[in-house]
DNA sequence: ATAAACCCTCACGTTACGTGAGGGTCAAGG
DNA sequence: CCTTGACCCTCACGTAACGTGAGGGTTTAT
């Protein structure tokens, strides 16, 4: 077992290999988001090939729109995996470019109407500006979802695993009869104390969950954002927007007596 | 002359409408970039058609990568077109979303390497950061190429007057001399060494403009994207592309003995 | 052995807002 | 008429992710 040299830069090599700057990387030591794995004598910072890579998935992280802080909490993750990060990176990518091109229509439509009729129109001035806030806004937010699902999936099954299954099979039962009944009244009065009873064993169904979820907000989210997107769409008795929507408002109407 | 009434907005309903937060709203108006067309008595900020268009635009060119100042410039220029600028940030988009397109399959080859050998391809992991971080500095560095036509124009008038009149004349003479040369022998080998003396006659025209360009590459690089979008196309005696091609390739045969 | 080219550690500056604090305004309701 | 809730205002300080020197060692090529 040759001790294999590996190749060793310095922060200029670096800066020169990859297009960050010095102080990029003085920065990145500074919050221990990327400390060089070694040091010179003279304490020039050094970085080795698994340094590169680590630079790699925090540029492209930090592209994606995370913060630092949030670079650092996804990579210091015990089941932290870069391949499936450059799986879910690509996806990202992809959906980013979709987005774009959407961006690219709505100021195509823009600029046609206008060479048309020689007016504005301004609802599709609103509306172009509302896609780009959109997209700028969504770098970090939606973003983490993409890295919680994979996890989410896990995380459901080891809620699975450690709760009996008689437990499960009960609250999905009480899960089912009680969507149907929801959606046989959503159209109650939010006032109406039929529609106050509803909302009230949702909300203690959701309480039951909410505690084997822990006080893990970010879990609950990601449940959120999967029903947003339909993930569970297929599931007939599964709750859709429609009935959140309709519980919230009769919860709204009760918090504002 | 009905005073047609004009349909107005306060900070939220703008907010509302674009996305934008009420606080940038407050901070366009505070450097003066985005100032409402009105106040109500009381002091309200009240934002018309005609400012919503001009946010569509400060947004946009925002996620272009312009800093507000940059905006400010740009909006505040005598000959800042709305069209001409939609069309542009069209332009710009497409251009984006290639880049997007290769940094998908850098990373997906990335990942291939990988997984066919199982070990990491240090060079492509490289490649990738560098690809990142070119395209998050692309933001208002060769951006500003896309707008900066105009400007180009009255730089060049400014070097002109600064010029000895004889000395551009004597220069535009060598070039159209040089360029017939170039364009009768673009077939030569790129080692033969007539093709080589025609490259050191180019380079050191080259050289002596950009000389007069002084140090600043964004003209330099200005004019390259002018060549490549044709913008000279008429005048017959200008270079072409495939003229650049040539010399770059006898450049690069020199280099590589 | 002496520049030239790198590297180090402070430490303050910058951009584009976020986030209250403290306080007017205005339509609906008691 | 007066109050209450939803908006709006103006300061003014906070923040993220570096940029940009200042002041001072280190390495290497001549």
């Amino acid at each position: 077992m040759a001790v294999s040299r590996e190749r060793l830069y310095r922060v200029g090599e670096v800066a020169a290999l990859t297009g960050v700057s010095i102080r990029t990387l003085h920065h990145y030591d500074e919050i221990e988001l990327l400390p060089p794995s070694g040091r010179s004598e003279a304490g020039y910072r050094l970085y080795n090939d698994a340094d590169l890579l680590r630079l790699q998935q925090i540029l492209t992280l930090r592209f994606l729109g995370f913060s630092l802080d949030q670079v650092c909490d996804l990579l210091s993750r015990p089941d932290f995996d870069v391949e499936a990060s450059l799986r879910i990176q690509r996806r990202v990518l992809r959906d980013r470019i979709d987005e774009l091109e959407r961006i690219e229509t709505v100021l195509g439509e823009l600029l046609e109407r206008r060479q048309m009729t020689g007016e504005w129109a301004w609802e599709l001035v609103a509306s172009a500006s509302a896609s780009i806030q959109a997209e700028m806004k969504l770098r970090g937010e939606q973003m983490s979802e993409y890295y919680t699902r994979d996890e989410l999936q896990q995380r459901l099954a080891e809620i699975g695993k450690a709760t009996p299954a008689e437990v499960i099979q009960q609250t999905e039962e009480d899960w089912t009869a009680l969507v149907r009944e929801v959606r046989a009244n959503r159209d109650l009065d939010p006032t109406d104390p039929r529609a106050q009873a509803l909302a009230d064993r949702w909300n203690e169904l959701t309480q039951d969950m909410a505690h084997w979820f822990g006080d893990d907000p970010k879990l609950a989210n990601s449940i959120q954002r999967n029903y947003a997107e339909g993930v569970y769409a297929e599931i007939a008795d599964a709750p859709t927007m429609e009935d959140f929507a309709f519980i919230q408002k009769v919860n709204a109407a009760r918090k504002s007596e």
